[in-house]
RNA sequence: GGCGCUAUGGUGUAAUUGGUUAACACGCUGCCCUCUCAAGGCAGAGAGUACGGGUUCGAUCCCCGUUAGCGCUACCA
């Protein structure tokens, strides 16, 4: 068997959404588990909804989720001659013709057809012109097409690597465009020729090419060239069963990243969807999913996807990195927050990876550390309402507080254990659970209601801050 | 309308190429731990495999039909 050659070709009329990164994400699989290749192709031959822009969105995610190409990216908008040339040829051995109808009696044709119960197929107006009259059409003006030829009997089939064995009638596949008015090739000219050239092994692809398929093999057939290895991939649902678009919330890949998601967890999760490994372990490093990855591990039903789930993965990832490996991103972050200080870098790296440590175990994405934990990388934070209502409740409070943090400031060494039993004992002498001080103490450095635990807290903050923050007057939050 | 594909708890998936009390993960509920929230530990609810027929000693698994969903039916990919 040759090299496998495997490619990801999607079209630029939108961001790279999450079906079509499983895509790639399994075109990649595949291509590193086989040691095959991969290939990155823009479909952009429709001028009209195409852009750079989106070209950019689309790199940049594959970039991001670490799927790197071996060959391409490869434009089809500059491989223009080339499927003119071939549609000439098509058009020379008679495999296609010029089809001369408006857009306005296709869509008329196409009703009555509809109506009548029967396939929609264009007729056979034009497909038997004879050659001079195409001439004359075509001297005078004329605006056409190129269709393809097909044959009226017979069935197509192929046996696909998921699905199994597919056939259709020929007789219900239409005489579909290969050539624009404009002279840009269609999508069907386009990938075949490419695949073609590009000696793609599998094409691995979306379930919503199936019906495509067929066609595309006729293609083959007509160019007189081997068929390659289909394997189509079960398409992703939004949570009410229909296809995952942009009213189901974020479906771009760029949006999930500057959420705060990690490439690792997003990966395992989308190889999920649509894909079982065999062991009963879920969670699965890169490589991994690499060495397990097989097209017979891929089912046939459409999978719906669901935002707990890959909210999962992402916080389990970042619980188990190590503070060393989150600190780029962090620092990305708190600099889009303007959180971030030169001395993190430098005289405080070894702080800020303590901080981490800390946060990253109750975090579920990498902004969190910069809202979450806010209140380590400056003095400006607000106290949040919940953690004032929970916690800033008891009238003694403003009295006790400020008693405690002199206390804290008196203590000779300020560690964990030390701040801890000073707290404790300072609770008991005041006959107070200590639970109350620890909870106000939360509010009072982190201004949150969920944060580490408070001595920890402390020791990260230091004495100096912590003593400053227990200081503040606040006010307490009557009740009812 | 025509053609094609699919159908296991709320979600994602398993289930030796027919034989299991239908398994695992997310989510959910309760308890433990405890300074909050997570994490962790423990316990639990939730499907009898869309429905109806077959084939078989025996069907989640094979066949047929129905229903539903999805896809294609564009000078979009």
């Amino acid at each position: 068997m040759p090299g496998v050659r495997v490619r990801f070709a999607p079209s630029p009329t939108g961001a790279l959404h999450v079906g079509g990164a499983r895509t790639a994400l399994f075109n990649w699989l595949f291509a590193r588990g086989q040691g095959g290749r991969f290939i990155l192709r823009i479909e952009d031959t429709d001028r009209e909804r195409s852009s750079p822009e989106m070209v950019d969105d689309i790199l940049g995610a594959l970039q991001w989720l670490g799927l790197d190409w071996d060959e391409g990216p490869f434009l089809q908008s500059e491989r223009l001659d080339r499927y003119r040339q071939a549609a000439d040829r098509l058009l020379d051995g008679n495999r296609a013709y010029r089809c001369f109808c408006s857009a306005s009696e296709l869509a008329a044709r196409r009703q009555a057809a509809a109506a009548s119960g029967k396939a929609l197929k264009c007729d056979d107006t034009c497909r038997e012109l004879p050659p001079d009259q195409v001439r004359e059409r075509r001297t005078r003006g004329l605006s056409s097409v190129v269709r393809f030829k097909g044959t009226r009997d017979g069935e197509v089939a192929f046996e696909d690597r998921i699905f199994g064995r597919i056939a259709h009638r020929t007789e219900q596949i239409e005489d579909f465009v290969l050539v624009r008015s404009d002279g840009m090739p269609t999508y069907h000219l386009g990938v075949v020729l490419d695949d073609l050239d590009m000696n793609i092994s599998h094409v691995i692809r979306g379930a919503d090419h199936i019906s495509n398929t067929p066609k595309q093999i006729l293609l083959y057939q007509a160019l007189e060239r081997p068929v390659p290895d289909f394997a189509h991939l079960p398409l992703i649902l939004g949570p009410d069963r229909t296809r995952l678009s942009k009213r189901h919330g974020a479906t771009a890949v760029t949006t999930y990243r500057d959420q705060g998601y990690l490439p690792d967890p997003f990966c395992n999760f989308l190889a999920l969807l649509g894909w079982s490994p065999k062991t009963e372990v879920e969670a699965l490093s890169t490589d991994e999913l690499i060495h397990q990855f097989s097209l017979k591990g891929v089912n046939r039903s459409n999978a719906v996807f669901d935002p707990d789930k890959l909210s999962w993965f992402n916080s389990r990832y970042l619980r188990n990195a190590s503070a060393e490996r989150l600190l780029p991103l962090i620092r990305a972050e708190l600099e889009r927050e303007g959180l971030w200080k030169e001395a993190f870098d430098s005289s405080e790296r070894a702080w800020i990876l303590k901080v981490i440590d800390l946060l990253k175990q109750r975090v579920r994405m990498v902004s969190d550390f910069a809202t979450q934990g806010r209140a380590f990388f400056t003095d400006e934070f607000e106290i949040e309402d919940k953690a004032r209502r929970k916690f800033l409740k008891n009238a003694t409070l403003p009295l006790l507080m400020p008693e405690l943090a002199a206390r804290l400031q008196s203590l000779p060494v300020f560690e964990l254990e030390e701040a801890e039993s000073a707290l404790r004992a300072f609770a008991a002498e005041k006959e107070v659970k200590a639970g109350l001080l620890i909870n106000a103490a939360r509010a009072l450095l982190t201004g949150k209601a969920i944060a580490p635990g408070i001595f920890e807290v402390m020791a990260a903050l230091g004495q100096e801050r912590t003593v400053a923050r227990l200081s503040e007057t606040f006010r307490v939050e009557s009740e009812g």
